[in-house]
DNA sequence: ATGACTGCCTCTGGCAGA
């Protein structure tokens, strides 16, 4: 089964992208991330259209997830990212489909750093790790995938001194990404480019795009039996290219059935 | 060059993104 995670940045601006991407690769399981509407905004009718089902978690004007299933009702397990009440803002959300446990996530950019915004984010990486932690330990073959806002390390990156100063590769934004790995959990798209240059995401800005300056901030991450399964993982550039893109390309990966 | 682009909701400019 091919497992897909998508930052589509805006699902409204990128409905017609969105519906293309998903018939031409036709992912059994599709992870969005930056949806940027409410739940009653949510076009789920346009995916049933194509035999998509739908769980969403959105949240006005920013942020929101969702995740889409071919053929088949995902089962929601999980809604926000448990380990702080306080905290409202849209960007987890859990559901099984066909015995695998679908973790889809959107973690906080973390800019500007230092500040509260970065402390947001090392906070939300702990309380990450430690329901990752609670699957290791559970049956479920589980994958954990999305925009983590994370650079693993200089090899993601086209430049490391343009981004030296941000939040998505400061050593403590690393050091979290790291240990949640150390875990147990197999990035999927590192362990088949192990000389890295694979990027995920351009800027909209400075012809980012045009010039390939690019980075790798959207993995997916194999628990051990998912690990086993491993065919397969890429990035589907060319939809980077099309009109009106986001400025993520989709990734995904190939499980063995 | 403290630049650059895009989407959202609308206080049509300010915020957020990365």
């Amino acid at each position: 089964m091919k497992i897909a995670s998508f930052n589509i940045n805006g699902i409204k601006a990128r409905l017609p992208r969105l519906l293309e991407w998903l018939e031409e690769t036709r992912p059994a399981v599709a992870c969005l991330q930056e949806i940027k509407t409410q739940d009653e905004g949510f076009p789920a009718e346009e995916f049933e259209k194509i035999g998509y089902h739908a769980v969403w978690h959105g949240q006005k004007g920013f942020n929101g997830v969702a995740i889409l299933a071919d053929g088949v009702a995902p089962v929601e397990m999980q809604r926000g990212l448990p380990g702080d009440d306080s905290d409202e803002q849209a960007r987890y959300l859990e559901a099984e489909v066909n015995g695998v446990r679908v973790c889809n996530l959107y973690l906080p950019n973390g800019n500007p750093q230092p500040g509260p915004k970065f402390d947001y984010k090392l906070a939300w990486m702990e309380r990450l790790r430690t329901r990752c932690r609670q699957h290791l330990a559970g049956e479920m073959p589980t994958v954990v995938l999305g925009d983590f806002n994370v650079i693993p390390g200089d090899r993601d990156v086209w430049s490391v001194r343009a981004m030296e100063n941000d939040a998505l590769m400061q050593p403590q934004s690393r050091d979290a990404y790291a240990r949640l790995l150390a875990d147990g959990w197999t990035d999927a798209i590192a362990t088949l480019n192990p000389r890295g240059g694979v990027w995920t995401y351009w800027d909209y800005q400075a012809g980012a795009w045009q010039r390939d300056h690019g980075f790798r901030i959207d993995h997916l991450l194999l628990s051990p039996d998912c690990a086993d399964r491993l065919v397969a993982a890429g990035v589907d550039k060319d939809h980077r290219g099309r009109e009106k893109a986001s400025d993520h390309a989709p990734v995904w990966v190939e499980l063995k059935d």
